[in-house]
RNA sequence: GGCGAGGUAGCUCAGUUGGUUAGAGCACAGGACUCAUAAGCCUGGGGUCGGCGGUUCGAAUCCGCCCCUCGCUACCA
C-alpha cells in the first residue's frame, strides 16, 4: 500500500489582493498536509492562482500590460503570502503555464472524443455592468426597459455561440458516486445540499465564451475561450503532468485525496469537477471538504462595514502561529467562523503563553538551574507518571482518526487538554520541594514533563510549526525526527546535551484599546 | 415558496442507541502554593436544555404543532 497523500487548496484568482479567506484555506491544508508528513506519507501539497477570464483582461488593460505580465505581479502576491503563511506546498501552479494548457487541451479532446462537448448557442439576458446573465425570471420591465431584480442594472438579450458540455448526461452517475463515497463531500451538511441540487436536475454547462480573449483556445477553434471551471479545475491534474498518465507523479498522486476549498466554490468542485473527470474517464478525487466562511466580528467582510481583515497585518502584529492556531482552535472547520481581536487575545494568552508556552518555561528552566541543564534520566516511573503519557500515546489512533475526517477541532482540543494536563502534573508533583528530600524522584518528574513536552509538540506541530520547532530544538531532537511514530519513544534524547535557551514562546497580548 | 441544518450557562460549544444532582473552555469570584510569561493548581456562583402538548416508570435526547436563526435554491469567482 502507498503512503501517498495528495492535498490541495483552491487556485486563487488574484484580481484583488490575498485575503483572509485565502489565508484560512491554505493554513487549513497546510496543517492536513503536515500531518500526514508527520505520520510518514509522502505528501504532495499544491497551491496556485487561477489566472484568465474576463475580470483579469480588463484589468490588465486599464493598467496598460499585457495580461501575462499583469498576471506575473498578481501571482507573485500569492506566491509570497505562501512563505509568509509558512505553507509547506510542494508546487504552486498557474493556469498560464504551460504544463496547465496541455492539460486542459487534452481534457478537452477527452470530452470531445467522448461526446460530451457540443455547439450550440447560448443567450440571456446579461448585464454588461454585473458581468452576469439572469433568467426570465430574475428579470423584469421597468418603463420600457428590462433590468436586473437583484442589482437593477439593465440587461439586454444576448446570444454567444458556446460549447457546452453535457452536464446533464452525469446526474445519476453523479449521484451514484455520492451514495457509494459517502464521505465525498464533507462535512456532511454540504454533502445534502449538493445532492439535493443534483436531484433537482442538472443542465448541461457552457464551457466556452468569445466575449474575451485571455485564456485558453479551444483546439479546433481559436475563436473560442475554454471557460473558467473546465480550465481552473484541470490544474489539479496539470501539476501531476497530465495527460502523462503513466508519468510516476500521476500515477503516486491521483487521485487526490482531498480538495480543500470554500463553500462557495463546493459545487464546481462536488459536482462540475467529478462530472468533467467521468466523461474524461479519468479517477475522481476522494474527497472535496468545503468549509466555512470567515467573518468580522460576526459580520460579513466589505469594504463599506470597514471590517476587512488583513491575514498580513494580523500576523505582522501577533504572529504567524498565532494567527494558525487561532483559526483552527476558534473556528468550526466546516462553519462559518469570526475572528475577534478580544477572542484572538484570549486565546493567545491562554492556550498559547500561559499554558503551552509557560508549560515549557518553567520545565526547561528547572532543568537549567537543577539539573545543569541536561534532560534528566528517568528512575523508576510512578503510576502517575506513566498515566500520564500513555494517556497520550493511547489517543494516538484517535487522533489520526480525526485528522483523516478533517476534525481538526476535536483534534485541537484533545492536544491542549495533554497541555493542562502537564501543567498539573508538574504542579502536583511539585519539584521544587523534591531538590532536596529526593532527587531522584525529581529527576524522574523532569524526565516525564520532558518526554511529554516533546509529544505535545510533535502533535502541535502541524499547527504552530514554527513554535514547536524551536521547542523540539531545545532538546536538541532533529527535524528527521519528527515523526508520530516518535511519541513515546525516549530512546532520542540526549541526556547529556545541553538544552539550548528558550526564549519567551509567545508574547502575551496586553488589552491596549 | 421548496429542500436542509440548528436553537443547551454571559460567550463558543459537547452531550453516543431516552436513565442517577445537564458538561467543557473562555469570562467572573474566592483559596492555598511558588518552578514559570503575576503563569499554573484548587473551589464556587450561574442553565424552566426555544415554546406548548404528547409517548414513557423516566426526555435536552422520541412524536406533533408553533416561534426564531442560518445554509442551499446553477454558469462573478
Amino acid at each position: 500500500m502507498n503512503k501517498n497523500f495528495y492535498i490541495t487548496t483552491p487556485i486563487y484568482y488574484p484580481s484583488g489582493k490575498p485575503h483572509m479567506g485565502h489565508a484560512y484555506s491554505s493554513i487549513v491544508a497546510d496543517i492536513f498536509a503536515r500531518f500526514k508528513r508527520l505520520e510518514g506519507y509522502d505528501v504532495l501539497f499544491l497551491t496556485g492562482t487561477d489566472e484568465h477570464g474576463q475580470k483579469i483582461q480588463k484589468e490588465a488593460e486599464k493598467n496598460n500590460k499585457n495580461p501575462k505580465e499583469f498576471c506575473d505581479e498578481l501571482s507573485e502576491k500569492f506566491r509570497s503570502l505562501t512563505k509568509i503563511l509558512n505553507l509547506t506546498n510542494d508546487d504552486f501552479i498557474r493556469t498560464t503555464e504551460q504544463r496547465h494548457y496541455d492539460a486542459v487541451k487534452d481534457i478537452w479532446n477527452r470530452l470531445v472524443k467522448s461526446g460530451d462537448i457540443y455547439l450550440d448557442k447560448y443567450s440571456g439576458w446579461y448585464s454588461v455592468s454585473d458581468e452576469a446573465f439572469y433568467d426570465e425570471d430574475e428579470v423584469e420591465k421597468k418603463e420600457g426597459k428590462r433590468i436586473a431584480k437583484s442589482s437593477g442594472s439593465t440587461v439586454d438579450w444576448v446570444e454567444e455561440e458556446s460549447y457546452f458540455f453535457k452536464l446533464s448526461a452525469w446526474q445519476d452517475k453523479l449521484l451514484d458516486y455520492y451514495k457509494k463515497n459517502k464521505d465525498f463531500i464533507l462535512p456532511s451538511s454540504r454533502k445534502n445540499e449538493v445532492i439535493s441540487f443534483v436531484k433537482k436536475g442538472l443542465k448541461d454547462l457552457s464551457i466556452s465564451r468569445t466575449s474575451f480573449t485571455w485564456g485558453i483556445q479551444v483546439p479546433e477553434n481559436s475563436k473560442h475561450i475554454i471557460y473558467v471551471w473546465l480550465d481552473a479545475l484541470t490544474n489539479y491534474i496539470s501539476a501531476l503532468n497530465f495527460p502523462d498518465t503513466d508519468g510516476t507523479k500521476y500515477k503516486s498522486f491521483w487521485p487526490a485525496d482531498v480538495h480543500i476549498i470554500g463553500k462557495d466554490i463546493l459545487r464546481f468542485h462536488a459536482i462540475y469537477w467529478p462530472a468533467f473527470l467521468l466523461a474524461a474517464k479519468l479517477p475522481l478525487p476522494k474527497r472535496v471538504f468545503g468549509h466555512g466562511w470567515i467573518l468580522s466580528d460576526e459580520k460579513k467582510m466589505s469594504k463599506s462595514l470597514g471590517n476587512i481583515l488583513d491575514p498580513i497585518e494580523i500576523i505582522n502584529k501577533y504572529g504567524i502561529d498565532q494567527l494558525r492556531y487561532y483559526l483552527i482552535k476558534e473556528v468550526s472547520l466546516g462553519n462559518d467562523g469570526s475572528i475577534s481581536m478580544q477572542n484572538l487575545k484570549n486565546c493567545i494568552n491562554n492556550d498559547l503563553a500561559n499554558n503551552y508556552g509557560n508549560l515549557c518555561q518553567r520545565v526547561f528552566s528547572f532543568i537549567k538551574k537543577n539539573c545543569s541543564n541536561r534532560i534528566p534520566r528517568s528512575n523508576k516511573l510512578e503510576t502517575k507518571d506513566i498515566k500520564m503519557l500513555d494517556n497520550l500515546k493511547d489517543k494516538i489512533p484517535d487522533l489520526i482518526k480525526l485528522i483523516n475526517k478533517q476534525n481538526l477541532n476535536e483534534y485541537i482540543k484533545i492536544v491542549v487538554s495533554f497541555s493542562f494536563d502537564a501543567n498539573k502534573y508538574f504542579n502536583d508533583s511539585e519539584p521544587w520541594s523534591l531538590k532536596k528530600s529526593d532527587p531522584n524522584r525529581m529527576n524522574t518528574i523532569l524526565y516525564t514533563s520532558v518526554e511529554q513536552i516533546k509529544n505535545i509538540s510533535i502533535l502541535l506541530n502541524p499547527i504552530i510549526p514554527e513554535s514547536t520547532n524551536k521547542v523540539l530544538d531545545v532538546i536538541n531532537l532533529k527535524k528527521k525526527d519528527l515523526l508520530i511514530e516518535n511519541i513515546s519513544n525516549d530512546s532520542i534524547f540526549d541526556h547529556n546535551q545541553e538544552l539550548k535557551n528558550l526564549d519567551i514562546l509567545f508574547k502575551k497580548i496586553e488589552n491596549d484599546n
